[in-house]
DNA sequence: CATTGGAATTTGACAGTGTCAAGATTGGCT
DNA sequence: AGCCAATCTTGACACTGTCAAATTCCAATG
């Protein structure tokens, strides 16, 4: 009768996870859960409850890892911003191409990142996080470094004159990821609905800002 | 005791909302209140049971009026869309300036109104309405209205070498609506967190569009 | 080997949310 | 006067995040 023999009977037989009272690594279980549910239907389909049916494990579980919600999205928003700074960086170090080129394929790289990893952008650049000041600081650190290294490409690139050098660089790093930014924002949000175009927006965009 | 008698004497003395059962004109009161709420807390503070407290109506008292809250929401989008299309029409209909001046002019209004009415620009242009497809059939038309009107101003002043007239007109306006767009969104979600050098951002922007 | 302390996990509870179906109320028309 | 249709309310359901308290378990200590 007791709730103590209950569970014994319980785990004689069958427990439906398969899995006892600890996991191997729970921690690492939710992150990987969270970001196949955030792949699947965006930000807004993260449930802590959902989450927990998926990884096996009850409601509150996943309290003891993350402070809350916003710290578990923060982490995966980092995880993010890791990737994605490495992958500037394998871009822009390729010095087989010339400027122009790397610019253009960067630009091309950011917009197909952009919509095939939609939900994932969404959590990284939209409001979600950052609205309210509730990025975690250990975010926070790692994406200003991302854009820093960003102003300090946008020098040089003024420096060897690809861009406008009477320009403040970090007026013009903002000012071009903010085009960017835009039009992956407009159509990852279904405002633009026509996405048989892309390429040619993005020429577009690479013809203004190295104008 | 019978529930009818309770409503008898709760009518003699005082409802809460000094109203009784009908209202004046209780749509637009609803509308009246959303755009309240949504100013003060943001499209996410909308709650259709604090709007009907607001009201002082029952909570489901909306549902004669509206199919759900998305389609309360995408009335007052509408609303903000024609508010926004005739102050675009002001700002290029005004020919006293040179046409540069009204350009700058124009991104200048564009971000001044985008952050003073931050969660407003977020209805409008957010994905809350424009993501999997549940725009209204009136608002896709209004705002694709006011698109189209852009673009064609595009062209013109493409026409008056105003702007590139290589480029498709379609595309121009598509990214110099991203650009301002992207600013927007990045200063309005908290991403930049400096907001004290928008009109540099805005210059350098304008800069960058008109070359 | 038994006990115990603390970490890991669960259960219960609360205050919210949108929305549907069914009932209650009312003003206006015949 | 009576009824109808428009209007509004009540009840219910399935969700959500999060806190506090109870439970379970592993590991180290005596």
């Amino acid at each position: 009768m007791s709730r103590l023999a209950d569970k014994i009977l319980l785990m004689t037989n069958f427990n439906t996870a398969g899995k006892s009272y600890h996991h191997d690594d729970l921690r690492q279980k939710l992150i990987d859960a969270t970001r196949d549910m955030i792949r699947e239907g965006g930000v807004e389909a993260v449930s802590l409850r959902k989450l927990a049916d998926r990884v096996g494990v009850s409601r509150t579980a996943a309290y003891h890892y993350f402070k809350d919600k916003n710290d578990l999205l923060c982490t995966l928003a980092e995880e993010g911003f890791r990737y994605w700074s490495e992958e500037l960086d394998r871009i822009f170090q390729d010095e087989s191409k010339a400027l122009a080129d790397r610019y253009r394929s960067y630009i091309r790289w950011y917009m197909t990142y952009a919509l095939e990893n939609a939900e994932y952008y969404d959590l990284m650049f939209g409001r979600a996080i950052w609205k309210q000041n509730t990025a975690t600081d250990s975010l926070k650190i790692t994406s200003y470094n991302m854009f820093q290294k960003q102003v300090e490409r946008t020098r040089q690139w003024q420096e060897q004159g690809f861009f406008n050098p009477s320009e403040d660089s970090l007026r013009l790093a903002q000012v071009s990821w903010g085009t960017l930014h835009g039009l992956a924002r407009l159509l990852i949000d279904g405002v633009y609905t026509d996405d048989s175009h892309i390429d040619e927006m993005c020429d577009c965009a690479a013809n203004l800002l190295m104008s």
